[in-house]
DNA sequence: TATAACATGTAACTAGTTACATGATTGG
DNA sequence: CCAATCATGTAACTAGTTACATGTTATA
């Protein structure tokens, strides 16, 4: 469901494929919400049978056939829409650390730490990307891309929340490893 | 999958019924991983099939007749092998809230604030049942079934998760009302 | 007298993953 | 010469949701 909405948000800009849609996500709305190249095909043929965007074959000699997919009105009307309604319930959670930990009483000491250490680097390597390479990123299609600013400012703010996630995430582990080392 | 392993976590602790795993998981795990009564009815019956569980059939005059699942040694093996088994690659996030406003740059200002403070208002009220209801749960359970000292520990870990990132979600939430108040 | 709790299940559906197929061109 | 990039799609599958069916008993 939200997947043909974040289709519709980007052909809000312009038309274009499924590829280059996936490529966009990639360096964009990845750490927030990603989708597999097949899924978006099969996404966006759904979406034309609704109605909310229309395709053209463009035959190319040299690269093969691309679909070029535009919004349409009711595209438009869906997105804003969408956009319009709040969120009135907080979405339900799935992490498998937490989970794996809840039932790991009987488990060793020692294996539980080196568990939570690596988990630990990958939140450090995580937030570190979101410092660096999504921060540049960001400001670097934002200066190329002229009438972004405002578009920039909220692009920034899904990044913010990355790093702000990611600290969170390995201060809980800290805290975790020492209560662990205490009462295990 | 991890379902399956959720399942044979509780069952390690006794043998007892959908209807009743249900129930556990809606007052314990269900802030990091929940699931329908139909969901785990499925689950069940595909782990009796691969021998993890198995399940005989109480009859009751009164109630209902109750289908009552014990894990086998090959459970038990399974769910060790799950937890030796480290997390080597953090989980992809979905966050709606961040895909909304990613496309938010059109939108009226005052909409977009509205829906920031009624965010809020659900981290709030989630935050504050993590440091009531949850905390009391946990303790007065720990309290009431011998040798959990070390299970409550961890199950407190789980809480505390929640806690920090309820705040954590607030804070951004802040933050980002402050951001688009002075820039949009 | 209605409704919540007890208790288990199936069917139809949506979302998402994995694997496969095709085939030219470009860069190291 | 090999791998990556460009480019689109289908098929089979797993996970999860929604809706339906059944029927008693305790509680408000």
């Amino acid at each position: 469901m939200s997947l043909q909405f974040l289709l519709l948000g980007f052909l809000t800009y312009r038309p274009t494929t499924g590829y280059e849609l996936k490529q966009t996500m990639d360096v964009s709305t990845s750490n927030f919400w990603h989708a597999k190249q097949s899924q978006i095909y099969v996404t966006l043929k759904k979406m034309e049978e609704k109605g909310l965007i229309v395709s053209e074959l463009e035959e190319q000699d040299t690269r093969p056939n691309r679909r070029i997919y535009s919004i349409t009105e009711n595209g438009v009307a869906a997105v804003q829409q969408w956009l319009s309604q709040p969120i009135t319930v907080l979405q339900p959670k799935k992490e498998l650390t937490l989970l794996k930990l809840f039932f790991s009483a009987k488990q060793e000491k020692q294996t539980l730490l080196t568990q939570l250490h690596l988990q630990k680097d990958l939140h450090k390597q995580k937030l570190v990307q979101y410092q660096t390479i999504t921060k540049t990123v960001i400001q670097r299609y934002a200066a190329a891309t002229p009438n972004t600013e405002t578009d920039a400012h909220l692009w920034d703010a899904t990044r913010r929340y990355g790093e702000l996630f990611e600290q969170m995430s390995m201060q809980w582990l800290d805290e975790t490893i020492v209560m662990i080392e205490e009462n295990l």
